[in-house]
DNA sequence: GTACTATATGAGCACCCGCTCGGATCGTGG
DNA sequence: CCACGATCCGAGCGGGTGCTCATATAGTAC
């Protein structure tokens, strides 16, 4: 793993760590990829570097935190829904887990422009690519699974929807935020998974 | 514009410009966006970093002419391709332009997955931003015209196909570039582009 | 040839970066 | 209350970065 640093164990230890973290989402918002650095966002946090350096190994690390964090709440919700959903219908199923994501999206919008936007995906520290790898799984065995999806190659077709999908979704919290006010797009992603499918 | 720079008149001058982005591709693809530096660039080059200076800007002018470069390619054929198709039935024109947008990655992988795992997508001075928005402008005004695409909102419907289309392809080239040897996922991609659309 | 412009050079300045380390301070278990 | 680990501090080091500018060379126009 990347981390070879201390875990936070007492309470005000928990917080430093908080700060750090929403020190690094309001820089990334504010200033963008390019000019954070650790002196920053220690500063930012009203914590001193050394502190930073406890708890995250460099840079990158405060910042795959971040994504992790921001990520995993998506992921979750979206994995509980498809597992959950095996006895609703295709269409319903498709249409809630899609509302989800935009929602999520929706909760923070400049971060997830700036998420988008500014954060490089960085190689193996990407998490990104883990958490979209695991939701592929997932859906390629539900693929298989159902009676109401037609034969496919559940692989593929399980890459295509998860990548399409989520660049969708995050294209438009970076570039068209309107898009994501209402449910028309969650529900014409939804249509578009649905007529692919059966 | 970006470009308060001296414009390259004679042919050597065209030449060390074309060193600097050769350079700037190979040292993307071997170090990533982090190591890039204007230093590394110019030696790698065989050109001083005054020449350098004296055509771009900074760093980033550089990595937007690379990136221009490359999107521009696939951008220029998608677009012809998708005026000229008039007359072919849709299902054809959707194969043969997510192919070409497969091959255009196939011609040289290593660059376009750095390119889509390395560059951060930096605000203003992206040109993919750009490029998309002119096919999704040309794709909206296509889908309205031809009579064979059901009733959709064209602009949505246009910003997801591009956008989804496009991400596929990208990530693809970036975590599973055995996907694009064939042409298995560009057909299932035309295949889902034809059942949203009829 | 001459005069001028376009092009190329690279040492070096000012700056900021990532990161460490020795020492102060806090919190907890006994 | 004490002792010790957990936590925090921040000046400062070594080093790379972006970029300039004085200088030199190549091309062009006459």
């Amino acid at each position: 793993m990347t981390n070879a640093r201390r875990q936070p164990i007492q309470q005000r230890a928990q917080e430093t760590v908080e700060a750090l973290l929403e020190a690094t989402a309001q820089l990334l918002v504010e200033d963008g990829y390019a000019r954070l650095s650790t002196n920053r966002i220690a500063r930012r946090a009203g914590v001193s570097v050394g502190s930073l350096y406890q708890y995250f190994a460099d840079k990158d690390a405060l910042v795959e935190a971040l994504t992790r964090r921001v990520a995993e709440r998506s992921a979750e919700r979206i994995a509980q829904g498809l597992l959950g959903g095996v006895e609703q219908p295709l269409g319903e199923l498709a249409r809630s887990l899609i509302r989800g994501l935009v929602e999520a999206k929706r909760d923070e919008p400049e971060l997830a422009r700036a998420m988008a936007i500014e954060v490089p995906r960085q190689g193996r520290l990407d998490v990104e690519r883990e958490v979209l790898g695991r939701l592929c799984g997932i859906l390629s065995v539900v693929l298989r699974q159902r009676s109401d999806v037609r034969p496919v190659n559940a692989e593929m077709a399980a890459f295509m929807l998860v990548h399409g999908v989520f660049a969708v979704v995050r294209d438009a919290a970076a570039e068209r935020p309107e898009l994501l006010l209402g449910d028309e797009l969650a529900d014409e992603l939804a249509e578009l998974t649905l007529r692919y499918l059966s």
